[in-house]
DNA sequence: AAATTTTACGCAATCGGTTGCATTAAATAC
DNA sequence: GTATTTAATGCAACCGATTGCGTAAAATTT
């Protein structure tokens, strides 16, 4: 079975007689060609088996439109709901999506970039890794103009706009959840405080313990990559401390759950001994018992807002406001903090 | 900030006074060019800040150097993991990714398929949805000759190949384990029996029944979507019948979590009262109390498998063997399902 | 009916690499 | 020293869609 030649607009033309110029512009719907003409155009690109050439296309028109999206990991169900965001309003607008991992770490966040770039994304879209403390790998993206939007893990600097939650604000409103609660010696184990997202909730925390005139140990803040695995060690370390917390909250579940777990299995009783929340709603904050109490934020809605951001300043050429967009967030509270039982 | 104007090879052959020719397959490092002159090009393109147009190259070669990728989802950690295998090898081999979800629905499926032919991607990589029933969707490029593979979710006509594990085993082995812990009464919760992983899961279900001289009731088979909330309206389900089963094999962790949580918040023993089982190895599967026996197999492997074999098709030609590649898998057997205590 | 405007379409250059074939220069053979 | 082979490079025609500009035909105005 040979592959056939792939049909393209001078066939079509040819075979109506007129030009490839009309036939183009047919096809795109330009209002300088009269009706009948589209019709009999469309019809016949359709009998044909006609498929744009998207290669001429951009070639052409200098534009791919097409979006890069650079995430640390697809593993979450959060991730999974902004790239679903993202694709849909992309593929509303005719833009197509080219997604790749960072795996956590700046060096491929940077590999992945330079691809993007050489592929000619039309903008990029870019939640950072956890270890990333340059960014001078997008530059090549801010020296053309190439729009570029962070989103959930954004980049500090002011001159760079981002959609976001406001980390610092759940941090607050968790952290007074736990001493509503009656915890007084209350600990944060967090990532890497060069990352947004971990140095807004530690300075929400913070300032919900000055509000409350909590004092704190010198030994409250806790750094770790917080994976599974380092918050079971992190476990560990607590149960050195001279004096344990009453309540711990951790920056994201994962680490929480891993953390919370391996203390129950040393006897510590949650919510009794020690309070615990985490953050993102993850599945596993749910299954975990107790339950896990927690900060929800929707991914879809981050992922449409990231894209549709994106694509009003490649459509309007919008400049690019440094205007940082806020999503709503929600505190769920579950048993693993509520030390009086309200049921 | 105006933008300037692209490099392209003309201006480098135009700086250098040569012939774009030579530029051009100096930068692919065709042997026909005296190493001297390579060296002079691709210092000078460097230095000018030359990068490829991959349109141009792309309008003439008639390849995009692209692979789609179409997923139910991207919100677990084994689809991640496969993501990121795809990943590594395609961008070895030069090429890229396109990855789309089509959130277990056919017609997303579809819509994506499309957007993927148009787009003129090399080959295809798919995970079926959940309810795809014909792979109409995929005829244009079976016509065009295009590579496409399954993998995991494999079509089960025999002339598409596949990267698969063996279900039908991993079910056996799990269910034998069940029985050998004393489970007289098995169930099974499953998905859509047209999916080869849900109709070999129950294969190696039942056979393991047979071989074991089991009898089993005659609603001993569920089937429901497998997603959190079915899990736990199957648990009550299962909770009218007159006998309760005493061991459930669920064909994935996220039911079988939510389903077995249900039951416990009703007063049923796990495994005491009911052995659980679920498949892939989910966090959340270790997580859980009692931690759930599960069946692990590694993405990161099927998804380099995958993009290699897809690869060499493209590279050697090699023709589309329906041969279908099996990767190894591992019991792991938790709480849930050890009746007998073995520790 | 002639002049002017509007409508509908065609011409041809352009986007930037790629590659078959021709050509020149250098190396080797006779 | 001439003939032949080999190595290195250039020429120019593609790939397929887009679009500024020009023009013929139709519609409208005067």
């Amino acid at each position: 079975m040979s592959i056939s030649r792939e049909v393209t607009i001078y066939d079509i033309a040819k075979e109506l007689n007129i030009s490839a110029a009309t036939v183009s512009r047919s096809l795109k719907n330009h209002p300088a060609i009269s009706d009948k003409t589209k019709q009999k155009i469309l019809a016949t690109a359709k009998e044909m088996g006609y498929r744009s050439n998207t290669f001429a296309r951009n070639l052409r028109r200098q534009k791919t439109n097409t979006l890069g999206v650079i995430v640390p990991r697809l593993n979450s169900t959060f991730m999974s709901e902004v790239i679903a965001g993202m694709e849909k309003v992309a593929n509303e607008a005719g833009y197509n999506l080219i997604i790749s991992q960072s795996l956590e770490m700046m060096k491929k966040e940077a590999i992945n970039a330079a691809t993007m770039f050489n592929n000619r994304v039309d903008g990029l879209l870019v939640s950072l890794a956890y270890d990333t403390d340059s960014i001078a790998h997008f530059e090549p993206f801010i020296q053309k103009n190439i729009p570029l939007l962070f989103f959930d893990r954004i980049c500090d600097q002011q001159q760079y706009a981002g959609i976001v939650i406001n980390n610092y604000q759940a941090a607050y409103e968790i952290t007074a959840h736990l001493i509503e609660q009656g915890c007084q010696n209350l600990f944060h184990i967090t990532g890497n405080l060069s990352r947004n997202v971990y140095a807004d909730r530690f300075n929400g925390f913070r300032q919900a313990l000055a509000d409350h005139q909590i004092n704190h140990s010198p030994e409250y803040l806790l750094i770790n990559n917080l994976s599974a695995q380092e918050g079971k060690a992190t476990a560990h370390l607590l149960l050195q401390k001279k004096t344990l917390p009453d309540g711990v909250f951790v920056a994201n579940d994962t680490c929480a759950v891993a953390c919370m777990l391996e203390l129950m299995e040393k006897g510590i009783r949650i919510p009794e001994d020690i309070a615990f929340t985490g953050f993102n709603n993850d599945p596993i904050s749910w299954v975990v018992k107790p339950q896990l109490t927690t900060v929800h934020y929707k991914g879809f809605d981050m992922g449409e807002t990231a894209a549709q951001t994106l694509i009003n300043r490649l459509n309007h050429g919008q400049e690019a406001s440094n205007q940082t967009i806020v999503l709503p967030h929600e505190l769920i509270s579950r048993q693993s903090s509520l030390k009086h039982a309200t049921s």
